[in-house]
DNA sequence: CCCCGGCTCTACGAAATCCGCAAACATCGA
DNA sequence: TCGATGTTTGCGGATTTCGTAGAGCCGGGG
């Protein structure tokens, strides 16, 4: 009941942010917000969210699963591995002589990169592993992500600790 | 009905994952499968996780109740930045001179800053930061990284495109 | 040996939430 | 103007969440 309609949301100008997001769907100022609420609690019941938001609950629930289905947000547990038992963590910056894509594909398909992303720099790759302990760590970085075809050099960067892990982006 | 009572967690010995995480609090067996029901999916029913781990649903509810009151685990919507309308993001390498830990609490205490660790290797700090565009991204790093008493020089590699971010170590 | 405090688990009823569906509504192009 | 398409709303029933009370386990005194 929030006073009959909502107004439509091609009535106000296209959010800014709207526009140029690297070839994702298109995300209005709504699901924005609804991502921004999950971003506080996961487990928000979707009336709340709603209330939030000024949509129903039904169509919050519907757009939650589109934005799962079509991959732009997951809803998960997220821990510091150094607590949940994983001893050895590392970033480690990649170069590569070739196609960028192809390893990074590569590198992607190895349970133990939890995290891979392109960069621009004197790397052309950034890594992020998770291993059990030493053996699994020497094994992953000196074996396998050197073993793959294009990988001309890397440079690794033990955790000693991690102080901070964040997804409140919108809660600014 | 998981025939009678579900074997006491002292009965079988810690679990190798158990020890030395750190100084976080204790985690046993059932509370590591209970976060990795919710790393598969952030809003599984306590029941069904309860079913998965041989509990009732009120004790899955009460444990991850505490894991999230102490800190070791959070629930939340996870999306890549890129594809939300933040434009420029990128992996900063710091070099501190004196004490680390002090510069690991001041960039923390930066909004912009979605990540900060703590590592060996040829950087002391790895930072990533997450900024609306090009301006953004410069002030924050020329401007208030290198601000910080004890930043002795910075390295950036700014992010092309993501290609992985998952959170489930556990279900290797 | 017994009792007690602290902690965790189970049981269970009430309240809130989730879910599927059909109808209403908006937008857009023919 | 008229469909086609996609979204939102409004239900009712199934499911889940929530609070709480009582039981089981364990270790530390007395």
């Amino acid at each position: 009941m929030h006073s009959g309609r909502v107004a439509s949301r091609s009535a106000e100008p296209r959010d800014a942010r709207e526009s140029r997001n690297g070839g994702g769907p298109h995300l209005d100022t709504v699901s924005l917000a609804i991502i921004e609420q999950l971003q506080e609690d996961g487990r928000r019941p979707y009336a709340a969210i709603g209330k939030a938001v000024g949509l129903s609950e039904a169509a919050v629930r519907q757009r939650v699963q589109k934005l799962l289905d079509q991959g732009v947000m997951q809803i998960v547990a997220v821990t510091d591995p150094l607590t949940v038992g994983f001893r050895r963590q590392a970033m480690v910056g990649v170069n590569v002589e070739g196609d960028v894509e192809s390893v990074a594909d590569a590198l992607s398909a190895m349970d133990e990169c939890e995290y891979v992303v392109m960069t621009a720099g004197s790397f052309d790759l950034m890594v992020e592993i998770v291993c059990e302990d030493d053996d699994h760590l020497l094994e992953v970085i000196n074996r396998r992500i050197r073993a793959v075809p294009g990988v001309r050099s890397t440079e690794s960067f033990v955790y000693l600790r991690l102080k901070k892990q964040t997804y409140m982006w919108g809660t600014r």
